[in-house]
RNA sequence: GGCCCAUUCGUCUAUCGGUUAGGACGCAAGAUUUUCAUUCUUGUAAGAGGGGUCCGAUUCCCCUAUGGGCUACCA
């Protein structure tokens, strides 16, 4: 009997959610929709030293700018309510005695300074079956003296009482099967007296189990805790409805070593965040990359291939719902994935090409009001239309098409040097004449008027053509000149050409 | 140091023991073009090393090397 399918994805409120993060979650979306299962978001803010403040927020902006829809939790609410863990504090220390009561763990005392003292004392140091019974644990004390030390006010901590010498097997859906034993493992703390509440591992298996998952797909990183995972489910006696899990290759850095972080992106320039992040402490923020002017779709069809791949039959430009159709957890490879810049800008920019000409307008229009343009979305849709293809991002729109708001504030100098030279300038003004004169105002008609006029008066194209766009754009760059000056209309075509002579002499 | 995971073109990857080792990005060349781009075509480039198993290994096993992760009262 298959259950159903019910994957979270479940970060810690710590700072900006990395796009090893946003995989992550996108992983789990996919598999979740693909099966007609849930997606559920839960926020684990159980380390209180950590939290920072509008992390929770911009996890949140960010799973909706990309597109991934949360169907429970932290945000939208649902049966298993409270999803913030530290909203679920009392829920934690009832499953810690529980595990006491069955010989599971056991209580220790040991102050982090005594801890501290032990690993300075022995590099190798690790709290497990070899020392437990010397330290100070609920192991050797008499009832009476562990009542007494309880009561007292001293702090506690419980330990998972991790088994010596035994072979721990467990299965992976992208590692296969993976065995350890048990001896070298140590007693890891599940709940803190300190501040009322379990650390990670406790806190994530109760929850799993609580709110039902399927699966756990999470970062490779994960992968040596399995073995503690495995011994606590078999510990609280949920072996059976423990979930699959599945560990994901890491994000690595574009160059050297190591996994990417938030200095490879300032270092390399480009974003190792989706959105741009403002600290509310005022420490540094970072770049995103919906302000450096990525599309989400363009994101999250470059991050899905970071670690899995469609394979050769198809494409690797994906909408959402091919990577839902397609998506396969078994394919996930197995190594670290480098991240490639060149390859986003690619994907970017062929997202851009393919959007239609009134999406990206719409985009636009708020950034030319900003820069104090007056348009029409109509001749602003137009614009679009000719320079898309020469954009990477968003944010090159501007610089591609100032021109076609503006007069040529300046005029390139090579260029300059190159056309506006000999009888160039002449024959533009004779140009001028003809364009001015000509009836019918289409790319079409203005090109063929032109090229014959060329031909006759034997003028050499290239250089009555660039001279002509120098005066029009100001630089050799552009779409084709006639169609620029059919969209500028005539009157500022003549003007143009009329300032570049004034400019230029 | 210990434990665990990994290793195919520069990068992301395909290959379910038998392939001229395929695709994408990048790069290069060419075509289109009055400019810059776009687009199209072609090219470039890979199984870490060593042992096995097998008629046959990139594919399975072992060792080595390298890379990575973990090793907190952090997640």
């Amino acid at each position: 009997m298959k259950r159903e399918v019910r994957v979270r994805f479940a970060p810690s409120p710590t700072g900006a959610l990395h796009i090893g993060g946003v995989r992550t979650a996108l992983y789990n979306y996919l598999f979740a929709r693909q099966h007609g299962g849930k997606f559920l978001l839960r926020i684990e803010d159980t380390d209180s030293g950590r939290f920072v403040e509008g992390a929770e927020e911009y996890i949140i902006d960010s799973l909706r700018w990309c597109g991934i829809v949360v169907d429970e939790g932290v945000g939208v609410g649902g049966p298993h309510a409270p999803y913030r863990q530290s909203e679920r504090r009392e829920i934690y220390l009832k499953y810690a005695l529980e595990l006491i009561d069955k010989g599971y763990a056991y209580y220790a005392f040991d102050t982090p300074e005594q801890l501290g003292e032990l690993r300075q004392r022995d590099e190798n140091f690790s709290y497990n079956y070899t020392v437990r019974e010397q330290l100070a644990t609920s192991l050797k004390f008499s009832e009476e003296e562990l009542s007494q030390r309880l009561s007292s006010g001293q702090q506690w901590v419980i330990r998972f009482k991790m088994p010596q010498d035994e072979l721990i097997e467990m299965d992976d859906i992208i590692r296969g099967h993976v065995v350890v034993n048990s001896s070298t493992l140590d007693d890891k703390v599940l709940y803190k007296s300190s501040d009322s509440l379990p650390t990670y591992h406790l806190a994530n298996i109760v929850d799993d189990r609580l709110m039902e998952f399927s699966h756990v797909i999470r970062g490779e990183e994960w992968l040596p805790s399995l073995p503690l995972h495995y011994m606590l489910y078999k510990a609280f006696g949920w072996s059976a409805e423990q979930p699959e899990f599945a560990h994901l290759p890491l994000l690595l850095k574009p160059t050297g070593n190591g996994k990417l972080s938030k200095r490879d992106g300032d270092k390399l320039g480009f974003p190792v965040f989706p959105l741009e992040w403002h600290p509310k402490d005022g420490s540094d923020g970072a770049r995103g990359y919906r302000e450096d002017g990525y599309l989400p779709e363009a994101f999250i069809n470059l991050l899905v291939l970071l670690g899995w791949n469609p394979g050769n039959d198809h494409s690797e430009i994906l909408s959402m719902e091919q990577m839902i159709e397609l998506f396969d957890l078994n394919k996930v490879s197995k190594s670290g994935a480098r991240f490639d810049p060149e390859k986003a800008k690619f994907f970017n920019a062929h997202y851009i090409h393919q959007s239609s000409n009134e999406q990206l307008a719409a985009s636009f229009m708020p950034l030319l009001r900003q820069k104090g343009v007056e348009a029409t979305e109509q001749y602003v849709t137009q614009v679009v239309a000719l320079v898309k293809d020469r954009a990477t991002f968003l944010s090159d729109f501007w610089d591609l098409s100032q021109f076609y708001f503006q007069s040529p504030m300046e005029y390139d100098p090579k260029v300059v040097s190159k056309f506006w030279k000999g009888d160039n300038p002449a024959h533009l003004i004779e140009l001028r004449e003809l364009l001015g004169s000509t009836q019918n105002f289409t790319a079409e008609n203005l090109e063929s008027v032109a090229k014959e006029w060329i031909t006759s008066q034997s003028l050499a194209m290239g250089q009555v053509m660039n001279t002509l766009r120098l005066a029009i754009v100001g630089r050799n760059a552009g779409a084709g000149i006639f169609q620029i000056i059919e969209l500028l209309g005539r009157e500022q075509t003549l003007q143009r050409i009329e300032h570049a002579h004034n400019v230029l002499g």
